[in-house]
DNA sequence: ATCGAACGTATTGTACACAATATTATCGAC
DNA sequence: GTCGATAATATTGTGTACAATACGTTCGAT
């Protein structure tokens, strides 16, 4: 018996069952970023108890948590939903990444390294194998993660945190309102974006990113909500 | 006896000893927005319960969608904490703000209408009245609700979250960095910005916010932090 | 048969008690 | 007298039990 009283091992065999908060949120966070959990269900404590093996403050403390980030509503007395933004909450939304998005890349620009430039191929190119393999769900996370990586490159954690937030907002409108012959975004332009910021061209990477937005939001179709719903048990299987 | 079951006269008579969630983070951040609360100060959750007559459970949801907005630190087995932002997150946080608030600005030249300038107008002449009676409190709040005027007007909910995250962010960090010569914005540069916005010169207006952002994170020492401490009941006295 | 009211069930909200942990104070050794 | 170990205290973390509320169902009346 070694005398470190602080050692992260020892916390961790001494009560392995404690299932780490931040799990809970990435998991749920990972079940709508693709697509596994539908807006409009509810998330019941006792089931989230039974699922992820924790006790209900935790579970409470998660929901307070993505209520905050608008991706889980909270009805008193009645529980907590995934959210379903509106069509005018998703024009704003839209609204707000167009406003932006283009200062992150400018950014970006400025500070990149080769490295960073990998790592965005790299994404890409992870992609655009999900979109030979006709992987839906892994397509939008990506499509997703590329985006929270220019900001994430970019070094500012406040913009990280916004542009997360507004990624898996986005992730949700489409699911509600994406009209289904297209799939979100065109593999192309996360590369062309790339390409772009690699060759330090800031404007044209500007003005590829808004044409990019652009195109995600025309394929909405922002009147008719599909309403779906799925059993919450094989969500995490 | 109207038969009106759901009326919120009866249900605030009903049950009128419970202090409604809301209201605990509102008087929390105006504290922390007026200066009342230091940066650092250590926030026990018992303390609170009896300030606020609320019980544990709702302190800490109340703490907790604080932490996540970063105005708060959690750390684990030892409490809540009025954040402290670094040199570097206070400049993260600058540079968030700069690239934000053109776009705002941008946005609500185009939509405001007679109503909101005049309202734009009575918050800046509010803050020249707290400037006259030299009333440093109301000068820092006021300073803050400008911005998150700006962006309220502008009508888009997600930018009027995150601005408001920002500006209270930022008066912490002016607690803690401002040279205490000039007191943090100059008065008469919300004034212009809200004359450019009321004639419409939407470029004018965003150089005159970057020049006033500049100006305000020029005016801070980020290097030597000054570690206040207060005590908890007489800040909500 | 349809509507409305009372009841039963499921779920969230709240309170309390106790365990785990960190901080402070006390005591002893050098 | 200073340093280190040990005990006392304060505070957070967790679990459980119960109350309040909303929802679905059954029953009865028209």
């Amino acid at each position: 018996m070694s005398a470190s009283p602080r050692g992260p091992t020892v916390k961790a065999s001494r009560r392995p069952r404690i299932p780490p908060a931040d799990d809970i949120y990435q998991q749920i966070v990972s079940a709508i970023f693709e697509h596994r959990l539908a807006p409009g269900t509810r998330l019941v404590e006792d089931r989230l108890v039974k699922i992820f093996g924790a006790n209900r403050n935790r579970i409470r403390s998660v929901l307070a948590r993505l209520a905050h980030e608008q991706l889980v509503r909270l009805e008193p007395n009645r529980g907590a939903f995934v959210a379903a933004p509106s069509p005018r909450e998703a024009r704003e939304i839209f609204e707000s990444r167009r406003l932006i998005e283009p200062g992150v890349v400018r950014r970006l620009v400025e500070v990149i390294d080769s490295r960073g430039i990998e790592q965005l191929r790299a994404l890409v190119h992870d992609e655009a194998k999900a979109r030979a393999d006709n992987d839906r769900r892994t397509i939008i996370r990506m499509s997703g993660e590329f985006h929270m990586a220019l900001a994430q490159l970019g070094g500012n954690t406040f913009l990280t945190k916004t542009m997360r937030e507004l990624s898996s907002l986005t992730c949700l409108i489409i699911f509600l309102y994406d009209a289904p012959s297209i799939p979100s975004c065109r593999g192309d332009e996360h590369a062309e974006i790339t390409e772009a910021i690699a060759s330090k061209d800031a404007e044209r990477a500007v003005q590829l990113m808004l044409r990019h937005l652009d195109h995600v939001e025309q394929n909405l179709a922002l009147q008719d909500a599909k309403p779906v719903g799925l059993a919450l048990e094989q969500v995490f299987a």
